[in-house]
Order: C-alpha cells, then sequence, then structure tokens
DNA sequence: GGCTCATACTGTAACGTTACAGTTGGATTG
DNA sequence: CAATCCAACTGTAACGTTACAGTATGAGCC
C-alpha cells in the first residue's frame, strides 16, 4: 500500500475523534480498532485475519501481529448474525439420571476435545418426564447450535430420524435400526456380554443371569444377544432377570437382586451391564450370603475408577467414556464439516475380562 | 389505529416483493415477520412484545398472539450484539476429577433452576494443569456469559478478588476469606465434621482419623477446625493422616489409608471428607481385614446413592449437590440482576449422622 | 381556532461481522 | 499506446435486535 493513503487514512480517523475510532479506553478491540491502526479497511483486516487469498502477505503479518498484540477475538454476536454459525455444540444430557460419575466422564472428554476448536459446549437438559424430542427440536428450531450430540438411543429413533430430515449435523452415543446412515459411537456391547458369559463359563459358572439396559434402548439387544450367543457357545444355562434393568434407581436394582438371589436355584454368575448395577448386586448378595468370587461370580464393565475399590473379586471390562466422548465430539465436529456419515461410525470393542479388586479373603492380618 | 394507516403499510409492504416481508417460507419467523403480519412497524412489536407502557393494550395482545402463533423466538445473536447481554451462564468445571457422579447433580440442579429462564449453561474446562484463572479471564474478557459459577474455592482467592474487582456477576461453591462479599452456597463441613466425630464417640470410638481435602481448599480449614472441636468435646484421640486427602485419586487414597490401618494402632475411627474417599476406606480396612462396624466405623457424606450400597454399615449425612446446584445458579441470577452479595450467601447445614446400608453380618443364609 | 399535551406509534442508527460488488494503480499485452 | 488484466485493497449492505429521537393523531383547554 502506498505511504501517502495511509496518512490520508489516519488524519481522516483523527479527525472523527476517539470515539468513532474504535480505540475507547477498556473496550474490546474489534476489526475497527485493528483497522485504525493499521490505517485498513475494516474488510481487509476481516480478510487478512482470515488469511484470505486476496490479501498481501506483508499485510496480512502487520494485521495479526496487531491483532495479537491488542488481544483481538472476534465478537461471537457479530459472526453469529452474519454467518448463522454458532460456534457452539449442545450436549443433551438427561438429568435424572444419577449413574456414577460416567456424565462427568462423557463431558470431559467433549471439552478435551473442544478444547482447542472455536466451539463452545452448550449443556441442554431433559427431564426423563418430558419428550426427549423437545431439547433436540429446540435446538434445531432456533439455531442454538451448529451441532448436537444425543445419547439414550433406541432402534427406531425419532430424533435421529429428524435430525437427518433437518440436514442437522449431529452424532449419536449408541446405534439406531433404522436403515439410516448417521455418525455415532458406541460400546461393542455384544462383544461385552459374549466375552463375559465366556469368563463365566471359565469360571465354572453355569447358571447366568443378566442384568441388561432397559429394552427401550438399541444396546438391549446387543447387550442380550451377545448373552445369548455367549450361552450357545458354552452351553450355560440362563436364568431370567427381567425385573431389573440397569437404568432402574439402584435401590429398586438391589430389590430385585435379592430376589433374583433368594430363588431355589439362584445364578452362579451375572453379567451386570453397568457399573452402578454392580454395587446393587454386590450389595444384594452380600445381604444373602453369598460370597463374591466363591458362591457367584460378577462381570460389569469398570466405568468409573470406583469399581476397582470393590474388595472381593469382580470381573470387569474397561468401558472409557471419556474417549466416547472424544470419539462423540470428533464426529459432530466432521459432521458439521461435511463429512460423509458413514465415516464417523466407530465401534469401541472392548478388551477382555480382567479381575479387578483385591483377593476376596484377605492374606493380611491387621496387627 | 387508523384502518387506512394500515392499509398503506400493507400495500407498501406487499409491492416490496415477499424478500423483504419477512416471510420467506421456511425461515425462523423474526420481529420484521411479525410486524408485516401486524402492519406495525419493528420497533412496535419489539416494545409490544416487551410489554414497554406506551404500546397499546390491543395492539400488545395483537402481536403477542400473532407471535405466538408464527413460533416467533427473540434471535439469541441479535439481542446480545445489540444489548451485550448474553443470556448464558458459565459454570466452570475441572474435567480431571473422576470423583464420583457429584458433578452431574450439580449440573442437574443448575440446569433445573435454569429451565425456565431465558439462560443457557455453558460449560467452561479446566484442566488442573491450567490456571484455574485462565477460564475466568477468558469469560469476563471476551463477555461470554453473564455470569460465572466457580469451585474449588481457597481462602484468598485470586478468581474471586478478579471477579470483583471487574463488577463480574458470579458464585461460588465454597467460601473464602478475605473480607470480600460474594455470592457463594457452601455445606456446613464444620458441622459435618463435628457431628461426625460425636457420632464416632457415641459409638465409643477414640482413635480418630480425618480424611480432609487438600489444605489449599477454604473448606480444609472448616473440616479440620470442626474435626478438631469435636475430638475436644468428645475427649477423642486424634491420629495424624496428612498424607492423604479426598481430592487425589482414588487408588492413592487407598494406598494412603493402608499405610495408616497397618500402624501399631490405627484408628478405630473415620471422619471421611468425601464419598468416594469412603470407597478407597472401606477396600483399605477390608484388606487389612479390619471389620466395619466392629473395629472400626467410619462417617462420610452420602454424596451419591452409591453410599447406600456399602454392605457394611457405614453412617453418612446426607450432601446434596443438585441442592447446591440450585442454589448456585439462583445465587449468579440474582447476582447478575444486581443484588446484594450478602443476601446471596446460603449455607447447607446437614442433617445429623446416620447409619446406611445393611447390617455388618448376613443374618440370612443362602438356601 | 390555535394551543398544549398525552398516547401510540414510527424510522434511523448502531452493535461486529462478512458477502459482494466494486475501485485503484501498476504491470502486461497486442 | 491504449486495452486488458491482476493484485490488493475498499465501501456498502445486511444479519435481528433495541435505544433514541422523533411524528401523527386526537383530546382537552383557553
Amino acid at each position: 500500500m502506498s505511504a501517502r493513503r495511509k496518512v490520508d487514512m489516519m488524519a481522516k480517523q483523527e479527525s472523527d475523534g476517539t470515539q468513532r475510532s474504535g480505540l475507547a479506553d477498556g473496550a474490546r478491540p474489534t476489526l475497527k480498532t485493528i483497522a485504525f491502526m493499521t490505517g485498513l479497511g475494516v474488510t481487509t483486516v476481516s480478510r487478512a485475519l482470515k488469511d484470505a487469498p486476496d490479501i498481501g502477505e506483508e499485510t496480512k503479518k502487520r494485521v495479526k501481529l496487531i491483532a495479537r498484540q491488542v488481544g483481538y477475538r472476534p465478537n461471537r454476536a457479530g459472526v453469529r448474525l452474519r454467518t448463522g454459525k454458532t460456534n457452539v455444540i449442545s450436549l443433551v444430557l438427561n438429568t435424572d439420571e444419577q449413574l456414577m460419575g460416567f456424565i462427568s466422564d462423557i463431558i470431559s472428554g467433549v471439552s478435551e476435545e473442544l478444547a482447542d476448536s472455536p466451539y463452545h459446549l452448550i449443556l441442554t437438559p431433559v427431564s426423563g418426564h418430558n419428550d426427549p424430542m423437545d431439547p433436540v427440536r429446540y435446538v434445531v428450531e432456533t439455531q442454538s447450535a451448529d451441532g448436537i450430540i444425543i445419547s439414550q438411543i433406541e432402534p427406531n429413533d425419532a430424533r435421529v430420524r429428524y435430525l437427518v430430515e433437518h440436514g442437522f449435523p449431529f452424532a449419536t452415543h449408541g446405534r439406531t435400526h433404522m436403515g439410516i446412515e448417521h455418525p455415532w459411537h458406541d460400546f461393542d456391547n455384544h462383544a461385552f456380554a459374549r466375552q463375559a458369559v465366556h469368563a463365566l463359563a471359565k469360571a465354572g459358572r453355569r447358571r447366568l443371569a443378566l442384568l441388561a439396559p432397559t429394552p427401550r434402548l438399541t444396546y438391549y439387544r446387543h447387550m442380550s444377544d451377545g448373552f445369548a450367543e455367549g450361552l450357545i457357545e458354552t452351553d450355560a444355562a440362563e436364568l431370567p432377570f427381567r425385573d431389573a434393568w440397569v437404568d432402574m434407581p439402584i435401590e429398586e436394582i438391589k430389590a430385585q437382586a435379592l430376589k433374583l438371589m433368594r430363588r431355589p436355584t439362584p445364578p452362579d454368575g451375572i453379567v451386570c451391564g453397568s457399573g452402578a448395577g454392580a454395587f446393587a448386586l454386590v450389595s444384594a448378595l452380600e445381604e444373602c450370603g453369598l460370597r463374591l468370587g466363591e458362591d457367584i461370580d460378577i462381570v460389569t464393565k469398570q466405568s468409573s475408577r470406583l469399581v476397582q475399590m470393590f474388595r472381593p473379586r469382580l470381573l470387569a471390562v474397561n468401558e472409557d467414556f471419556r474417549r466416547a466422548g472424544r470419539e462423540l465430539a470428533k464426529a459432530v465436529k466432521a459432521s458439521i464439516a461435511g463429512a460423509d456419515p458413514t465415516t464417523l461410525q466407530t465401534l469401541y470393542v472392548p478388551e477382555t475380562v480382567e479381575r479387578v479388586g483385591q483377593p476376596p479373603r484377605p492374606e493380611f492380618q491387621g496387627p
């Protein structure tokens, strides 16, 4: 640029007074501020910061330098109003659940993945007695986010249908069976249940029960299929345990588990679909005088470190919710960027079953 | 309004074509849409929806009716750009913590309180190795929220000082000791620890240990003072337990607890500052062959329903994080509204210590 | 009949950004 | 040497909202 023009600009701006210069004392710097300081136009500054091809290299450097010096950050409301891009991702959470720390792990994972991105994370709560469709509709209708993450997925999920129909970017924690391709992340509950049965069979267990999720949810089928498959392969017997599921309040799980264990022939092995459920089961069996690791074995998911504190031996596989959060965040970001949904589907296959916790009977006696 | 003027307006608008009418097919209705439909000016519609005093009752009714019919929702970006009000509350969370479900309970409480308000909840993560000041500065500097909720409060907390100095609305989960009045909600850890000691003394326990939080945090002092006070009142002895605190990873708490319990004279009672910590303690003492409720008693906080699943008898008081979330949300909202901070300080005093869990030895033997 | 006054409305400008359609000045071309 | 082209910049308008400073209308008053 010519020196002359620059000086002209400076003079013109100065005559306008500080009010219009965008340099008002404590206020946040805007594009105008930088435009004034560099003697460039607002548009040029905007484009320079975006590395537009029609801006000179020198100019870009200068603009970026000043932008950094004054601590310029684009005004989100301005961008949002102009472009419609919110730079927000909404995570829909059921706020009634009191299931251990797994929600905070998902949140941590999502935050982690979003940390170096322009995205803010907003929480959109659903309460169990409301239509799970409400928050989704709200976000889409008010365009309060660029993408959305939902969980508790059903095989035929109205929310997924709605989001696909509206072309709204999203990712689900769990799969559907609707013949619609969409971004998802899931834990392989089929593999989990099958491996669990094998592990129990290897420990000599023959009468197995499954604490499954609500039949309403997709992964109910995955888990019960895996369980059934394991039973056939190991020739073990199933003890129906259909009055309890992992999504119930933990006290109710325990109550149902007590009934199960007080049957004439109680199970000698249980596959437990959630870490929290395992607490209820262990509590119940202790109350019945059954000894974990001796009379009965339990396989569960090590969804929290708390599971490691189980005193008797417990069998567990690791379900990493933090990782799930990261995967989900990645998937929505890519979905927003317009990626093919079939490339945004990840299945986390659990590692083999391990024993956690300490030995069933203390070797060491206190002083 | 005169019929004539209305007709004029309609005619004028119609000649403008649909493009400018704000009635473009699937698009979100704006003030312009309603202005067109009612034949009023955009300003009038805006003011009518706000119940401004200079708008006629008839007009208000008509505008509101149409607004409801077309499903009008103010565009947040527009409002934010114009007024500076974000209608967002930021909750700062440490995303390293893996402490049980208490984070999700706080989130639920906050969401609950914000449900019928215009506020959205955004999560601003801090990682433990970053300066806790960073997210606070970010929110204030970029004005990305109208108010902020922080936790893990220290007696002399730089964040609180910063927020007060900048006149930025906030609420803290925990108190400070800086001689600065600000909105807070806190659990009475002094009362908790004192009551806990009394409960242990009543059960005949004489050698007591305290699993306290990091000394850095304000409530460390509250808890240890309450503990000390209880000791004096009950004439019990303290067994120092200073290498562990409730904020450590649960495995480390357990490791430290093992050392404590393997001392020549182990404690016969422990006051445990967190529900998660209790899992580690119980795990440790079982590993040492100590029997909970017989050789030793533990008092903890029933911060999660999981604590109820403790097989042996455990003493616990209820710490309601959901309620804490609600209180904090209320406090920020009031702080934003400009309320006197001294009226926004609530202390949750725990109820008396209760036994939870089932009896120590099973009365019932399985079949 | 002119005056004031209150009521009920109005248009304009601005918040900060970006898409778009220019404009300028110099170099390259036929 | 005029025509063309390109690089590097520019201003204007618009997104949806609200603050502000009006304006038109009719009533009430002297």
